[in-house]
DNA sequence: CGGCATCCGTGCCGATACTG
DNA sequence: CAGTATCGGCACGGATGCCG
């Protein structure tokens, strides 16, 4: 799952990046990248990725796995995840109403990239707590 | 404070998702990983992070570096990543004052899974623009 | 220069009611 | 069941002013 990742052996500190930077890109706000960016980095988006990934989901069924989502914050990330060709939308014409929400390949491949990034959250949850607590600390001190 | 988070009973602390369930999590609102994750995702501090990879770098640097950020929005963004653990800061006693920030080992390794998700942005730009633009059609017509 | 405190507008989001 | 429509609170975030 984890595609060889290009490590960062050193280029932490390293100042010596050229044009072909891999991570050199545009931080204007205009720029596209970033408007997509803050649509995949919401937070009702991660989740509902998250879950469809493992089946398709019916809309309640997803309005009962998100604890805390409203209906009407639900429809709405469906709807941006349906425009963006995220997620796809089947509906049933059967009484009373049938609606599916699947991931598209699309959404799949993004699916890997969230994961990743749910993966390291759990990996690292010790860590952060622990530097809040000190941190916390030290505020407090002071 | 800061005693540690209730664990979930079931299988949220499990960090053993790999085999059968590759993601199955607590979609909580109390759960911490929900929490994190909040953080992590915010554009700010994605494009904070994404900045401090290259370089170190100062208050007034990281500013004029992401367009459409106010001052405030920036420190906030930076207190939060510093508290996280996510971002190291270094107050030079000069005058006048001269503040770096740098990321830490954490943020390093957070931001090799943010990279990845920059990466997937920008190599799908362009099917979520034909996605859009087809949806907003199929939309027009109705 | 690099903050912090304060005020205040905007828009996000929840709650509610209604439809097919 | 799966939405849409509408209203309103309040938190987020911008603008400004002051300080070490």
């Amino acid at each position: 799952m984890e595609e060889g990742t290009l490590k960062s052996p050193s280029h932490c500190d390293s100042t010596d990046y050229g044009d072909s930077d891999p991570f050199q890109w545009d931080t204007r706000e205009d720029c596209e990248v970033r408007q997509i960016l803050d649509r995949v980095a919401d937070k009702w988006s991660l989740l509902v990725i998250a879950l469809l990934e493992r089946r398709t989901l019916r809309f309640t069924e997803l309005r009962n796995e998100i604890d805390g989502i409203s209906q009407r914050m639900l429809t709405v990330t469906l709807r941006q995840l349906e425009r963006d060709g995220l997620v796809e939308r089947t509906v049933y014409p059967v009484v009373p109403p049938r609606v599916e929400y699947a991931l598209t390949d699309l959404g799949c491949t993004l699916h890997e990239t969230i994961k990743a990034l749910v993966t390291w959250t759990e990996k690292h949850q010790d860590e952060i707590a622990a530097a809040r607590a000190a941190y916390d600390r030290r505020m407090a001190t002071v």
